[in-house]
DNA sequence: CCAGACGTTGTT
DNA sequence: GTCTGG
DNA sequence: CCAGACGTTGTT
DNA sequence: GTCTGG
């Protein structure tokens, strides 16, 4: 799935990819995570726009955001017929551009990898996205989004099962049409990405830590030395105490 | 009728 | 274990 | 997604 | 808001 990426492309490129009207300025970020804002483009009276949402989406009818689950994915087999996402789905599609995006791998007994998963010529992509208004009591107004998943393709599904949807150029218009295209035909345009589009290249744990954001988060690491390793002997599940019989207290 | 859920991932 | 923060 | 907290009273 | 469960 996709719980971490990065949009590191110049303003100038974002914007010759997506064609939005604005002229945002904005700094690379190696390490985007979930409730930081991101970068969304979408239609608004017929015309592309930029804008910052925060990532996590919060459906309208949310009466307390602190009380509701992060929405930072939505499953796209499902996404038109749920509650908290569907009427997104219809109206408030946009695109989400991304210079790639982390997966952790994570070996039986071993210890997890992250990788990062960008498009082999360096290029970015756009993934598809929904955002949300959502208006607290007080009169402001906050708006959300998430990022669509998939089952993953061969080239990721070596990483994790769960990948990023990712929309090609050409579908753009389509899946930005929310005034013309249903949710309905909007499903068509997700597709498995193609096999050749990523690769993926193993990164130090830094990232781990939404708080690291600097280029040497993308730097290789050689981790051969980690995958041929025969996997660690399962740790040892810790005996259950009984707790059932006597109720005494076993402190020494 | 009202109350309560509404989600994904991964892991067991 | 579970929740919050980034 | 992962990391880090998870608590109170009083004092500086 | 809308659907499901009781």
């Amino acid at each position: 799935m996709c719980g971490r990426f990065a949009l590191t492309a110049s303003p100038e490129e974002v914007r010759a990819l997506l064609q939005y009207l604005d002229q945002p300025n904005f700094p690379p970020r190696y390490n985007i995570a979930p409730t930081q804002p991101i970068a969304i483009v979408r239609q608004d009276h017929g015309k592309r726009r930029f804008a910052l949402v925060r990532w996590g989406l919060v459906p309208g009818w949310v009466k307390d955001p602190a009380s509701f689950t992060l929405l930072i994915n939505a499953r796209s087999e499902t996404a038109a017929e749920k509650p908290s996402f569907r009427t997104a789905m219809r109206h408030r599609r946009c695109l989400i551009p991304a210079s790639g995006f982390y997966e952790w791998k994570r070996p039986d007994g071993g210890p997890k990898q992250p990788y990062w998963i960008r498009p082999k010529d360096g290029g970015l992509v756009a993934f598809a996205g929904l955002w949300e208004e959502w208006a607290d009591p007080d009169g402001g107004e906050i708006e959300t989004g998430a990022i669509l998943t998939i089952e993953a393709n061969r080239t990721v599904g070596e990483i994790h099962n769960r990948m990023p949807v990712v929309i090609a150029p050409e579908d753009f218009d389509d899946w930005l049409d929310v005034t013309n295209v249903t949710a309905k035909e909007a499903a068509k345009i997700v597709k498995p990405a193609p096999e050749d589009l990523f690769e993926a290249i193993p990164v130090s744990t830094r990232v781990n830590s939404a708080r690291d954001d600097d280029p040497g988060l993308q730097e290789p690491v050689d981790v051969a030395a980690v995958e041929t390793q025969a996997p660690r002997p399962a740790p040892k599940k810790a005996q259950k105490p009984a707790k059932k019989g006597g109720g005494q207290l076993d402190l020494f």
